[in-house]
DNA sequence: GCCCGAATGCCCCCAAGGTCCAATAGCGCG
DNA sequence: CGCGCTATTGGACCTTGGGGGCATTCGGGC
C-alpha cells in the first residue's frame, strides 16, 4: 500500500537490528533510511514527502526520548514509533504522552510493527496536508498591506462596512476599497470562503 | 486551586488504596467519590460537571481497560488517570493510545498524581465547553425546517441567493425568506457567524 | 376548518461591489 | 531632486445583492 515516495527513517545503534529493520520495512514498500545516531538523523532532516520515525529509545549519547522533545520544537513534526529492548513504563507514558504514535517492546511482530508504521504515515500525510494548505493561505495574507490586514480581521467579524469605517476612523468607501483587494488577494469568492480562510489561519480543524 | 464542584471518582478494587487515595485527593480540595468496581462506578455514572477518573487497571472481572473502552462510546468521555501496581509497556501504551491522560505506577508521588488529576479535569472541563457550544448550535439547528436546511448548507457555501434558488427549482424570493428565517432562529448576525456556527457543527475547532 | 411549511409577487431600502477619477504621503532609484 | 510606485484615502455614480413587510396560494395533518 505504500507509495514510492514514502520514506522510514530508522534511529538505532545496534547494526544487526537496523539490517533487519531495513528488511522488514523495505519488504513492505517503503523506502528506508538507517541512521546509528539521533545526532546523524538531525544532520539529514530535511524531508519532504510523507514519513515517519522508528526510534530506538536507549542509545548511547541522545536518547530516543531525547531527540524526541528536540523534534517536538521542529518545524515539521515527524511521527515516531518508539522500539525498545528493555522498556519501562514510565518511558512508554512519556514517550505516548509527548505524540509518540506506538511504543513497542522487543520482541515483537513484524505485523505490529509495519501497522504503527501505516498508522504513522498515515498521521504524517494528513499533518503534511494541512500543513500545505495553512501555508498556502498565509503566503496570500503575507501579500496584505496594514490596512488591508486590519480590514480582513473586521470584514470577518460580520461587522458592516460603514461600521468598520467607524472603527478605522476613515469613510465607507475607503473600506470598500481594501475590502475588494482582501477578496482578490485571499482569492475568497464570497465572505463564507473568506472566514473560512481566516479561521484556517492560527487554527487546526479536524472532523469530529 | 480546584473548584467545589470538580469531583474526582476512583475505582480499586483494593479498599486500603481507595482510603488513602480519597485522603490525598481530598486534601487537594476535589470532591471524591470511591468505587470497588467498574460495574458500581457504571451504575452510578450520570456525572455534571467537570471531573475526571482516577482508574486501577488490574481489577477482578470488569478491568480498567474494559472501562475505558466501555466509556470510549459512551456519551461524555471522562479522562482517565490509570494507576497501577504491577503494569507492564504494552498495558500502558494501550491505555495511552486510547486517550488516557496518565498511567502510573505505583508507588508513586501524590504530586504526580494530583499533577496528572489536574491536566485530567482542565482537558475535561474544555470538553465540556465546546461540548455545550456544539450542543446549542444544535438544538438551534434541530428547528430548522428541512427546506430551511438545504437553504443554510448552500447559504454557508457562499452561494448567491439567485444561485440557491435555481439549484433548489425555485425563485429567489423564496430563497430570501427561508435565509432570513436560517439567520434568526440560528440566531446569527451576519453571514460570518452563520458560516461560523455551521462549521462548528461537527467539527472541532482547536487553538494551534 | 385551522395552522404550518412552502412558494411567490410587489415594493422599498440598504449594503456591497465596481468604475472613473483624484489627491496625498512615503520610499527607492537614477 | 524629480520620477515612478505603492499605500491610503476619498468623491460621484451606477448595478447588483440582501433583507423586511405585506399579501396570497396551496397542500398536509390534526
Amino acid at each position: 500500500m505504500a507509495v514510492a515516495t514514502t520514506v522510514v527513517f530508522v534511529v538505532d545503534d545496534d547494526p544487526s537490528v537496523r539490517k533487519s529493520l531495513t528488511r522488514v520495512i523495505s519488504a513492505a514498500g517503503y523506502g528506508v533510511e538507517v541512521f546509528a545516531s539521533a545526532r546523524e538523523f538531525l544532520d539529514r532532516v530535511p524531508v519532504s514527502g510523507p514519513c515517519c520515525l522508528v526510534l530506538d529509545v536507549r542509545m548511547p549519547g541522545v536518547t530516543g526520548l531525547d531527540l524526541q522533545s528536540t523534534l517536538a520544537h521542529a518545524v515539521h513534526r515527524i511521527p515516531i514509533v518508539f522500539i525498545t529492548g528493555h522498556g519501562d513504563v514510565a518511558m512508554s507514558v512519556t514517550a505516548m504522552k509527548s505524540g509518540a504514535v506506538d511504543f513497542l517492546t522487543k520482541p515483537f511482530a513484524s505485523k505490529d510493527l509495519l501497522g504503527a508504521i501505516q498508522r504513522a504515515v498515515d498521521r504524517d500525510t494528513r499533518d503534511l496536508g494541512t500543513e500545505a494548505r495553512t501555508e498556502d493561505i498565509q503566503a496570500r495574507a503575507r501579500t496584505l498591506t496594514p490596512r488591508e490586514r486590519q480590514v480582513f480581521a473586521l470584514v470577518v467579524t460580520g461587522m458592516l462596512n460603514k461600521q468598520i469605517a467607524s472603527e478605522l476612523g476613515v469613510v465607507e468607501k475607503t473600506v470598500k476599497v481594501h475590502r475588494a483587494r482582501v477578496m482578490d488577494k485571499m482569492r475568497a469568492g464570497s465572505v463564507a470562503e473568506l472566514v473560512r480562510l481566516a479561521d484556517g489561519l492560527g487554527v487546526i480543524v479536524t472532523k469530529a
